[in-house]
DNA sequence: GTGCAAAATTGCAACGAGTGAAACACTTCA
DNA sequence: TGAAGTGTTTCACTCGTTGCAATTTTGCAC
C-alpha cells in the first residue's frame, strides 16, 4: 500500500516541480546576484515556497548547487563495478575517465545550460568549492569499494582506494591547472586525458 | 619605527598567548562535549576573551582546528622547491611524502597532543572534513607550482599538478581507506607509503 | 611618570543559514 | 464523504559571523 513503486500520482509530480523550480530559480538568482548575495528567503520566494520547505528538498545552500551529483555517482560507480572480462585495473580506470569527460557534453540540454554557472561558481565561492570537494571524495571512497569489488583478487580495498585516489587526483589538479593558466574547457579535458595516461604509467616516466 | 622585526614587544607575546589559550580552551571542550556542541561563546569564555575578538585571531571556527597547517605547508613547499642537485622528480616526491609522513611524530609534544582528537574531529564532523580537504587542495596548487618552478625544464605546471594530484591522492584516499578498515596509524603510513610507490610505478603495475 | 597615538578588545545590533514544533492544507484511498 | 497521511507554512529560536562605535591596553617619546 505504502510502496507504490512509480508513483505517479499528483504529490510525485509537484514534488518534482517544486525542486526544478527551486533549482532554477536559484541558478537564475546566483547568476545575476552571486552565491553568497542570494539569500534563501529570496530562493524561496521566487520559487513560491516557504523558506522552511527549502530544507524539506535539499539539505543546504550549498547542495542545490549539485543537484545531480549523486546521480552522476551512480553512473560512474556502475561503470567500474562490472569490468569487461578479461579487462585491466587499468583499462577499467581509464574507461571511468573517459566517460566521465564524456559526459559534460551528453547531460543533456537541461544540465548542460547550468554546467558554465556552476563550474565558474565551484571555482569562486569557498563554500561550493568545499564541498565540491567534499562529495568528489565521498565519490572516491565509493569508487573504490566497486573497484575492489570488481576485482577481488588482484586488489584489497586500500590499494584500490590508492589507485582511484592516484587517478582521479591527478586528473582533478590538472584540470584545474590548465584552468587557472587561462585554458579552454577542451584544453582541460585534453589534460586530464594526459594526468590519467601519466598514472597509469606511473611518475617515474617523468625523468 | 613601526618595522620592528622581531617585535618581542608585551603586544606581540600576550597575543601568542590569547591564542594558545583559544585553542586549547576549544580543543578541551571539543574532546569532552563534542565540535557541534561547543559554541564559540563557550570558547571565548574559557579563554577569557569576548566572543567578537575570536575572529581576530581565527576567520572561523574550523580554522581554529587547522592553527599549523600553514606552518606545514611552508615546510613542505619548500622541500620540492629545492631539488637536490640531479634529483629524479619522482625522488623529490618520495622525499615529501617520506617527511611528512616523518613529521607526524616529530611536530613537538604540542601538537603531538592534539593529533589524535584533530584526526577524530576531521574524520567525523563534516564542516571539518570539507576544510581539512579545501586546505589539502590549497596545499597541492602550492605544491604544484614549487615543484614546476624545481624543474622548469622537465615540467610545465600542468604536469606538476598532475603529478602532485597523484601522489597526494593516492596517499590520501589510501590512509582514509586503511583508518576506515580499522587499520592503526601505523598501518596507515605504510598504506601512504605503498601508495606512494604504486603512483612512481604506474598504476599498470597492479595488473 | 605623563601624555599621546596606535592597536587590541569589547559590546551591541544585525543578518543569514539551519532546526524543531505545532497548525494547517491538500492527496489519497477506503 | 471522511479518515489518514503527507507536504507546507508559520513561528520562535540557536549559532556563526560581521560591522561599527566605544573603550581599554600598550608602545613610546618626552
Amino acid at each position: 500500500m505504502q510502496y507504490s513503486f512509480a508513483m505517479a500520482g499528483l504529490r510525485e509530480s509537484k514534488k518534482q516541480r517544486t525542486r526544478q523550480a527551486l533549482i532554477e530559480a536559484a541558478l537564475r538568482l546566483f547568476e545575476v546576484k552571486g552565491y553568497e548575495e542570494t539569500t534563501l528567503a529570496e530562493i524561496a520566494a521566487e520559487a513560491d515556497v516557504s523558506t522552511r520547505t527549502f530544507f524539506s528538498y535539499f539539505p543546504s545552500k550549498e547542495d542545490l548547487v549539485f543537484y545531480d551529483s549523486a546521480a552522476r555517482m551512480e553512473r560512474t560507480i556502475a561503470l567500474v563495478g562490472e569490468p569487461l572480462p578479461g579487462e585491466t585495473v587499468g583499462a577499467v580506470l581509464l574507461r571511468m575517465v573517459a566517460a566521465s569527460t564524456q559526459w559534460a557534453a551528453e547531460d543533456g540540454a537541461y544540465a548542460m545550460a547550468h554546467n558554465p554557472l556552476r563550474l565558474h561558481l565551484i571555482m569562486t565561492v569557498p563554500s561550493l568549492q568545499a564541498r565540491a570537494l567534499q562529495l568528489l571524495f565521498d565519490s572516491q571512497l565509493g569508487l573504490a569499494r566497486a573497484l575492489a569489488d570488481g576485482f577481488p583478487d588482484r586488489l584489497n580495498r586500500t590499494r584500490a582506494a590508492a589507485a582511484v585516489g592516484a587517478l582521479v587526483g591527478a586528473t582533478k589538479l590538472a584540470v584545474v591547472a590548465s584552468l587557472a593558466d587561462g585554458g579552454s574547457l577542451e584544453e582541460a579535458i585534453k589534460a586530464a586525458r594526459e594526468a590519467a595516461a601519466l598514472t597509469i604509467d606511473g611518475l617515474h616516466t617523468l625523468d
